[in-house]
Parts: structure tokens; sequence; C-alpha cells
DNA sequence: TATAACATGTAACAAGTTACATGATTTC
DNA sequence: GAAATCATGTAACTTGTTACATGTTATA
């Protein structure tokens, strides 16, 4: 909630934008920081402008559908900068989905489990290198550090996939014949 | 979604519980792993109960209240290994809410963003230090590495933090005197 | 000429959380 | 005697997604 919130503040801080260009940006820049979608932007524009925190104007160029551009305003500053407070100072509790599924792994033959980890791995390793390849055009600092941040923390999973999947072959029950 | 039932199916399969005593031993025993409610908990109950997945008996002890026991069958012995070998194959996607804040960093002074991701990493460290002290009496193969797991991205999260912190201190305009 | 891109919006749906209701029993 | 624990459940609410409706203009 609160995090798209800042999202879009700071998006308008650089720049005044209707959704459609926002929500366009962070789909095309940002598929790596957040997978929010069209309607959800737009609603929490809405919500904003209701709450005073951006102005809006009404444009159109041609008989071209109108957009409704958006620009934060001093109120809107001031929510900005305190989301970001909260935003920086604390660490949010993630949970990973995929614990679950290893949380049961002793079900079944080693084997087996090898071999979907196998998989994950594959799939870990496209959106590790997905984000390498992340042109950064934005030079903004900050842009920069969240992108290190998401690459360090794929790194992470990769490089635990691998120990666990080593670990895995080691123990004495696994049949190396399958390979 | 899926991962509930997993998760629930899983807990099934040690022994036959009620709703109370899953949600019991989910909140006590795997706060790091998921932080499924009560009400979420009892109707993914039902859900796999209606969907004949798991059986239902109710044993009541004296007068107390009244409790249904579930047991999973073979249906949904079906359903759990095909629960867990898609959760297990999956790298799902994670989206860093922190992220969003560090995009935008820019927009304070270093000290004051340094101030804001200190608090973080007490935050961090507390987390951290709560697993840590998790008690593993279940001795399972799974759950261990799940745990392990969960630490190694947090120490991940952690020396991120760390970096991040030290870089930003040596940044030209970071004044000394706030320390 | 079809279809993708531009631009906004709404209604239906999905999933989970919060808060409460009920009522017995154990503990402080 | 009040409060916590045991045990289940429901209704209202929150948040976000999907799918669609509308209509123009650029592109293949």
């Amino acid at each position: 909630m609160d995090h798209r919130s800042l999202l879009l503040l700071g998006l308008l801080i650089s720049q005044s934008q209707h959704g459609y260009q926002i929500h366009d940006f962070i789909e095309t820049n940002l598929p790596f920081i957040t997978d929010m979608k069209k309607a959800t932007a737009y609603a929490h524009l809405e919500k904003l402008s209701k709450g005073k925190y951006i102005d809006v104007s009404v444009e159109q160029e041609g008989s071209r559908p109108p957009r409704k551009v958006y620009s934060i305003n001093n109120q809107g500053m001031e929510l900005f900068y305190q989301l970001l407070a909260e935003n920086l100072a604390a660490a949010d509790t993630v949970f990973y989905e995929g614990d679950i599924g290893l949380m049961f792994l002793d079900h079944l033959p080693v084997e087996d489990t090898v071999h979907y980890l196998n998989k994950r791995r594959k799939d870990l390793e496209k959106k590790h290198h997905a984000v390498q390849l992340t042109p950064l055009h934005d030079t903004s600092k900050g842009v920069n550090i969240a992108f290190q941040h998401k690459k360090k923390m794929l790194e992470a999973e990769l490089s635990f996939l691998n120990e666990t999947i080593q670990q895995l072959k080691a123990s004495p029950d696994y049949n190396k014949e399958v390979e």
C-alpha cells in the first residue's frame, strides 16, 4: 500500500506525468522492483489526488484521448518524505514461498528433489540474467543501489540453491545413475 | 494460495490435527516461514475438506469445544506431491518493498539516509537474531534447509545494508559531525 | 485493413485480514 | 472473579488483479 504511493509520488517529483505514462515507465524500467498493475496505479493516483497530495490538469493533443497530468504539490512532498523515512527505516519481513516446498523435501526421493531444484535454479538464473542486462540509463544513485540490492539477493538465492543441491547429491542415498 | 495448501497438507502428513492445533503450530514454530492467519487456515482446511483431499472426524473431550480432526487421504497425498513438485521447481519472484525507498534516497541529505538505514539495520539484526535462536526440535532435514535459507537471505540483506551504509558514509558530502 | 499503441476507467472477482460471536475451562 | 486458553466460525473490510468498455491514432 504505502510503498506504492511512495513510488508514484517519487516518480512525480522528477516530472509531472499522466497515469498511462507512469505505468508504462514502471512496466518497462522497473520490472524487478514492482509489478504494480495499471488499474492499481490509476486507483492510487486518484486517491492521492482526492487527498490533495497531487494536482491534476487535463491536457489534450488534437482529438487524442485526453490525459490527466498529475503534479506533486507541497502536501505531496511532505507525504513523500514521511513515507520515504518510514520505508528506509524499516526492514520489511519477507516470506519466501519456496521455503514451504523445502520444508517437505524429505517426502521425495533425493533424485526427484535434485531434479526439481535444478529447474528452480534454471528459473533463477534466467531472472538473474535479466537483472544483469537491465539498462541503467537512469544514473540516479538510489535507483542503482536498489538494483544492486536486487542483484545481490538473487545471487544469495543462487548460491544457496547451488550449495543445497550439492549437499543433497552428497547424501548417501543419492543414486548417481539418474544423471 | 497454493503454498498455503501445501503447508497444511504437509503438516497433516506427520499427524492428523485440528485447525486450532495446526495454526498454533505454525504460529509458534514457523513465524519465519509464514504468517498465515487463523481464519485463513480454517478456510483452507474447509476448502481442502470439501475438495475431498482431507477427511474430517469430530472429537470431543468432556464438555470442551468439539474439534474437527483432519486427516490427509490418498487424493490429498496426490495433491501434496503435485504442489510440492511445482513449489520446488519454481523460483518465485520476490519484490522487496524496501527497494522503493532506496530508489529515492537521492532526495535526502546523506546523513538522514544513513540515519534511517541504521534503523533498518537494527530492525534486521533483531530479525536475524530471532531466527538464530529458533529451536529446531524438529530434526527434519527439509525444515532445517528452509531455516538455513531464511538465515542466509537475512545475512545477505545485512551484508548489503552494511556495505551500502559504508558507501554512503564515504561520499564526499557526508558530514561526520552528526555522529 | 487489422492490430497495436494511446489513454482512462469500472465492475466483478480473488485472497487474505480484522474483528467479533460463542461458550467452556484453566489459570492468575 | 477476571483474563487467558481452547475451539470454531462468520461477516465486513482491504487490497489488488482481471477483464472489459470506450474511442482515437499510428503502424504493419
